[in-house]
DNA sequence: TACTATTAGTTGACATAGCAACTGTTGATA
DNA sequence: TATCAACAGTTGCTATGTCAACTAATAGTA
C-alpha cells in the first residue's frame, strides 16, 4: 500500500515496543518491591487519582484494560484497603470505585515513582523529542485500535 | 533530577507503551488466528529467520524474553513441527535451533503480517516520523535497562 | 406491560511472561 | 587433577492479561 514493493524490512517498530514495555514493567516492579503493591494494581490506582467515584469498567478506560482483569485487581485493592466499592443506587449493575485513606497515602509515593521513571526513560530526549514520542504511541494506538486515544475522558 | 520541582505531570509515557503494546498484541493475534501458530512463538520464529543454528539464549536476546519462555515456546515449535533442536557437539549443555520446511514455508506468511501490522502501525507518518518512533523507543530501551539494543547482535 | 438488547460486573479457561531454584556441562585455576 | 564458578537449559510458581460465557439490572420499544 504506502510502502514499495522490492523493500523486505519493515520498520520494526512493534519489536521495540514489546521490549520497551517489558523493559518499563520490570523497572516499575523493581521500584515498587519496597511497597505493598503489584504492579498489575497501578494502573486502576492511578486512574483512580485522576478521578474517583467512577465504574470499573471506566477506570478500564484509561489504560485500555479488561474488564477482568478490573475485577481482579479491584478486588485485591479492596482486600488490601486502598480502595472501597460502593453499588451505585442509580444503577445497580455497576459499583462506584473511591479510595481509602490508605489509598490516597499511596499517592504522592506512586506519582513520585512515575515521575522517577518518566524522568528516566527521557534521559538523553529534550522536551520536544519527548512530546513526539508520546504524539507517535498515540497514533500508533489510533492505527491499531480504530479509536483516538485523546478521546478517552474518565 | 532534570525536572523543575512545581511540575506535577509526568510524560506519560509508559502510560502509552503499555497501550500501544496491548494493541499490537491483539491485532497480531487476531492476524495469526487463521494460522497454526501462538502470538507467543512469533517473536522465536522471526528471530530464527534473521539466523539459524544458534542456542535458545542468543534467540532470547533478539527480542530480550527470558530463557524460561523460551524453553516452553521452542518446545510449542519443536511439536508443531517448526523448529529441529540440535544438541551442539561442541557443547553439550547448548542447542542449536533450525528452521523445518514446515518452519521456513511460514517466514513469507508471517513477514507479510509484520508488513502489513508495520504499514498499519505507521499510518499518517511520514519516513523521518517512523524513524524518529524507532529511534526513541531504542532510547528509552537504552535509558530503562542499561543496555543498547543496536548492541545486540544475533 | 412484556419482549429484547445492552450494559456492568463476574467467572473459568488459557496464554504470556518473569523469577528463582535446580541439573548437567564447561572453563578456569589452585 | 580436583575444585569452583559460570553457563545453557529446565522446571515450578506466580502474576498479568485476554477471551468467551454467564448473571443481573437497565433501557428501549412494540
Amino acid at each position: 500500500m504506502n510502502n514499495n514493493n522490492c523493500k523486505k524490512e519493515f520498520i520494526p517498530i512493534g519489536k521495540y515496543l514489546s521490549i520497551a514495555h517489558r523493559e518499563f514493567n520490570s523497572y516499575l516492579k523493581a521500584k515498587l518491591k519496597d511497597y505493598d503493591i503489584d504492579r498489575g494494581e497501578l494502573p486502576f490506582l492511578i486512574a483512580l487519582y485522576h478521578k474517583e467515584g467512577v465504574s470499573q469498567q471506566n477506570l478500564c478506560a484509561y489504560y485500555q484494560l479488561d474488564k477482568a482483569i478490573a475485577v481482579r485487581m479491584m478486588k485485591k485493592l479492596e482486600d488490601q484497603g486502598y480502595v472501597v466499592k460502593k453499588r451505585n443506587p442509580e444503577d445497580l449493575r455497576q459499583y462506584k470505585i473511591y479510595l481509602t485513606k490508605k489509598g490516597e497515602d499511596l499517592r504522592p509515593i506512586l506519582m513520585g515513582i512515575f515521575q522517577e521513571i518518566s524522568s528516566t526513560m527521557t534521559e538523553g530526549m529534550d522536551e520536544r523529542e519527548q512530546k513526539v514520542l508520546v504524539k507517535l504511541l498515540k497514533r500508533t494506538i489510533k492505527n491499531l485500535g480504530h479509536y483516538d486515544p485523546d478521546d478517552i475522558i474518565l
